[in-house]
DNA sequence: CCGGAAATTAGACAAAGTCCAGATTGCTCT
DNA sequence: AGAGCAATCTGGACTTTGTCTAATTTCCGG
C-alpha cells in the first residue's frame, strides 16, 4: 500500500485529529514505511532537509495520536517508546542485540487462563512480547 | 517468608555474587518485601536514615543481580525499569493509573500458536503484560 | 602489615521526555 | 480586508533516569 499525504489528511479526520502541516507528517511517517519508529526518529525523519517541527510538537502529537487510537505505544526498550501505526491485534518479537522490532500476528495466537480481574478494573491491553537473541 | 539479612548473604554466593555490604543491603531491600522496586525506590530504602549506598552502586549492582539471574527486569512503565526478585515463571498485570504491579502466576497459563523464530535466534523470554485500568 | 584486586563513591554527563510562555495559524464574523 | 479568538506550534529551560570516570576505600592472601 503507498500511503499520500493526501490519505493521511482523512486518515486523521476519521479520527478526529485536525489535520494541520505537521501533523500530517508525523502521520505520513509513521504509516508511509510501515515500522516501529520512536519520537527521535520521527522528529529525525520529518526534519530531514530543513527543521520543520519542534521536538514537543513531535511528542504531542504522537501522545496526541495514541489517545485517538491513530497508533500504539510499545514498550520493549528501556530506554525509549516506539509507535506503532499498526493497532489491529497483534504481537511484537523483539531482537535484544540489534533492537528490530516486528509484529507476530495475533490471529494465530491463544491466550488461556487468565486470572479474573480485581473489581471495578477494564482490560485496556495484553501486550506478549517475544524477547529473542542471536545464538552464541 | 522472612528473609534475614544471613540469608542474603547466602543467596548471594549461592548465585556467584560476592556479599559485600550494600549488595545486602539492596538484596535485602528487594527480598524481605516481595515487591518490584525502581532503582531509586531500592536507593530510597536502602539510604532511609543516613546515605549509605551511592546511586552508582545502586545500578551497578542492580545489573549484576540482573546477570548472575537473581532478579529479573519488568518493563512496562516508559519512564523507569522495574526489578522482580521473583524470578520463577510468571506474567505480570500492570494497573495503568496507580502504576501499581503484580503478578500472575505462569503455571496457569497457556500460550499456543507462536511463530518459528527466525534463524540462528533463541528466545530469552516471553513477557506477557495484562494492562488493566480502574472503570470510569 | 603490605600490595593488589575488587568494590564503592561523588559528581559530571547523556538522553528521553515535559513544561511553559510567547508567537503563529486559521477561523469566523463583520 | 481586518479584528478577535481558539487551537496549534515553538524554542528553550528543566526534570528524570541512567551511565561514565577517575579517585578512594575495602577486603584478603601472604
Amino acid at each position: 500500500m503507498h500511503y499520500t499525504r493526501d490519505d493521511m489528511t482523512g486518515l486523521l479526520r476519521s479520527h478526529d485529529i485536525n489535520p494541520t502541516h505537521q501533523r500530517i507528517e508525523i502521520a505520513h511517517a509513521l504509516f508511509s514505511r510501515q515500522e516501529h519508529l520512536s519520537a527521535d526518529q520521527v522528529m529525525g525523519i520529518v526534519n530531514t532537509r530543513h527543521s520543520e517541527t519542534s521536538k514537543a510538537t513531535v511528542y504531542n502529537t504522537l501522545k496526541l495520536f495514541l489517545e485517538k487510537g491513530l497508533v500504539r505505544e510499545v514498550i520493549v526498550d528501556p530506554s525509549k517508546v516506539f509507535y506503532d501505526p499498526n493497532t489491529g491485534p497483534h504481537h511484537h518479537l523483539y531482537e535484544v542485540d540489534s533492537g528490530k522490532l516486528s509484529d507476530i500476528d495475533a490471529s494465530a495466537i491463544q491466550i488461556s487462563g487468565l486470572p479474573q480481574l480485581p473489581e471495578g478494573m477494564v482490560t485496556e491491553g495484553i501486550d506478549l512480547i517475544v524477547r529473542v537473541r542471536r545464538q552464541t
